[in-house]
DNA sequence: TTGAAAAATATTGTATACAATTTAAACCAT
DNA sequence: ATGGTTTAAATTGTATACAATATTTTTCAA
């Protein structure tokens, strides 16, 4: 005899399609900061976002606090929030990192995956062949970049796979502020690559084809001097 | 002509001796959960702790959401804040990863160390021999740790040292939890050994020598069965 | 005495109010 | 016009107030 959900008050946010819960929000703006519709640099104003989110500056201060201790926002005293702009020197951190960990983290995936983790992988990277080849350019890099931390989560180490997602999602700051000149097809010919070494568990080979993978997209990389435009936070959030 | 510093009007908390910028707050309130003053499910009540440092439950709240995100607090929603109990399934991860993420690091460091790195982390390893020949537990612990964390950071990689210093945290919780039985002079003679591989350049062996030191420490570890008694708050922290 | 139900208390979750700082605008002198 | 100073507006930082939820205590019946 569960009451009816109708029973809870509407939030004021309810009639628009953004999310209230804390989670939910930090979310929201993460993947807008990945989706490339929030450039480094934009302002994140405490009373516009919750406007927009139809909620007190209390919770989307939570919410900014939670995203600068993932980097993806910088937050400057008595200035305010600011979609993070990481330097040359965080860039190539970030890539030397992840090729650290994700080399351990394929290693591991290699000796202990199951005939159905294979499966679960080579599934994922079919989707990426169809978002490559008929779906939005967000959808697809989101799967791109997902598919590393599919690895890890696969590879059943939840330490692990959060410290993953985490460089997952900087380097999609990385790559909108210093000018991607390598398409995402390429990449998808080399998780093809990776993916045919992963099924012989050659785990040299697999490893290999990971780092010269996060080499390639690294050396992609080129110093953009121009600043992105700042895009509305409204349109980008909405 | 800078004004006189004392013209700041003094806070509420400057009588005692506690922090009042939230970053304090953060490290204050770790370092008591890393000193084993706090143990594993000790409830961290907001306006306690606000009475403690002097400050609103405001700032108290940002300092536990992001220990919180640090995994050294649990935040159930409606019951408050808890220093975290790691699970056994999660001490596991957290030395694997250890595992994983400090191999990578030392391979980098034996390749870029200087003489004068090698000279600092000499120099560490002979602050550990003092505080455990004539030093508080307390110390010699947290230098055993820290030992692992300035590698980190002689290496090079600012993100792979955030890494691993939080996995270093997450573990002084997890020997507490699990009673560590293995003493403080085995690790310290561990860290001799490796000090030795790193300085003859032998990655290979140091490796080992690292593997087998965190898998001795990981080893060490029981199941207890009792609750560790909750410290009392004011005590554990002022 | 025990156990359940109800009331009272305490604690957390969220919003608002106010102070401090920063940013923008207006103004004036050169 | 230009540059700097002053004033006004806007934004952030912190504390407090109020609502919602948990916890404890009290009460009462078996």
């Amino acid at each position: 005899m569960s009451a009816p959900a109708a029973q809870r008050k509407p939030s004021r946010a309810s009639r628009n399609a953004v999310p209230t819960d804390t989670h939910a929000i930090v979310s929201h703006i993460a993947r807008a900061i990945a989706a490339h519709k929030l450039p480094p640099g934009a302002k994140l104003g405490e009373e516009a976002l919750g406007d927009i989110f139809g909620v007190s500056r209390t919770k989307i201060r939570q919410a900014l606090f939670q995203l600068t201790s993932d980097k993806l926002v910088t937050l400057i005293p008595g200035r305010g929030a600011f979609v993070a702009q990481p330097t040359v020197r965080e860039a190539r951190e970030v890539f030397e990192a992840r090729r650290m960990v994700e080399t351990s983290v394929l290693t591991a995936f290699i000796e202990r995956a199951t005939a159905k983790d294979l499966a679960v992988l080579k599934n994922h990277i079919a989707e990426q062949q169809r978002a490559t080849d008929a779906g939005t350019a967000q959808t697809r890099n989101h799967l791109l970049g997902d598919f590393h931390t599919v690895i890890a989560r696969l590879a059943g180490n939840d330490v692990m796979t959060a410290i993953v997602a985490e460089l997952v999602a900087r380097t999609s700051l990385i790559t909108l502020l210093y000018q991607n000149t390598r398409g995402a097809s390429e990449s998808l010919d080399d998780h093809h690559t990776l993916m045919a070494a992963i099924e012989k568990r050659d785990a040299k080979q697999a490893i290999r084809s990971m780092i010269s993978h996060l080499n390639d997209v690294e050396n992609g990389l080129v110093l953009k001097e121009e600043r992105p435009v700042i895009a509305d936070l409204r349109s980008a959030l909405g």
